[in-house]
DNA sequence: GATACATCCTCTAGCCGCTAGAGGTTCAAG
DNA sequence: CTTGAACCTCTAGCGGCTAGAGGATGTATC
């Protein structure tokens, strides 16, 4: 029988995290002791292990719920599952290829500064005029 | 003499988003007609371009309210805003990194995929036991 | 001058994925 | 039996918007 607190510690989250899970319905419902605490099984280690790891590779809470259920069902044909991943991959190669469009461009922003007066700064210039920029770069949050 | 429907269309924010930068100070608050509705000059037409560009490259809102009150001292030395753009584009450059080893993983992870069930699927199994990963990933939120 | 209707206004609440804090209770060790 | 760390619930906040309700304004056309 695990404390919330044990659970923090074996799968580095915090303990407000796991509530939040549990809220949310991302994890069970844990038994609890007659003062109303929350003890949990291996079970459940395991389950808030898998998020957390999903987590880290980027999944979203949503893909996560998706991948938790066809993890609770072996029977079932896994290319979903494989759907899921494919889907995460695509995007982390979209968010890279943006990340070196703004690296670039950053990189030549940072070159180009003379170090004199802001008045004639490079990287305020270039913000300033986007016609200065050499790639496209028009999503926002990423 | 700019609606505000037109600064929106000019720098492709929504309307909402300019009342919010207004809201919290970044953007100044504009002339208004005598019924009460927002009117913008091309000052505020270029403060707003500037903020957008700025978003574009992955400036927090933070960096940009100091990259724009440096960029209204011209006169002050520029070695502020080049410390902004160095610090954005380190922070570029570790997300990439991560995003990197993220990319690998994922792709090991759908290569190996039997396409079987979902009990023997190599996804599934990699995001129960972090050891089958080849890299760390301990950070979230990337 | 009247009417239509697109655009504007304010206000509140919601998104994701947590995180923090107030104020109070329970558990386990000594 | 006392201490004090860990637990509990509840509410609110972060960044950076976004959406919608419900109503007022501005402009083009008749």
């Amino acid at each position: 029988m695990l404390t919330i607190g044990t659970l923090s510690k074996k799968t580095g989250t915090k303990v407000q995290t796991i509530r939040y899970y549990e809220q949310i319905g991302l994890m069970p419902e844990p038994g609890r002791t007659e003062g109303g605490q929350r003890r949990y099984d291996n079970a459940q280690l395991d389950r808030l292990s898998f998020i957390r790891h999903s987590r880290q590779l980027g999944f979203s809470l949503d893909a996560i719920r998706e991948l938790l259920d066809l993890s609770d069902h072996p029977n079932r044909p896994c290319h979903e599952a494989d759907a899921i991943a494919r889907r995460q991959l695509k995007q982390v190669e979209q968010r890279m290829a943006r990340l070196k469009a703004l690296r670039t461009e950053l990189k030549r922003m940072v070159h180009e500064c003379s170090g004199g007066r802001t008045g004639d700064c490079k990287v305020l210039e270039v913000l300033r005029d986007h016609s200065e920029c050499l790639t496209e770069h028009e999503e926002i949050g990423v």
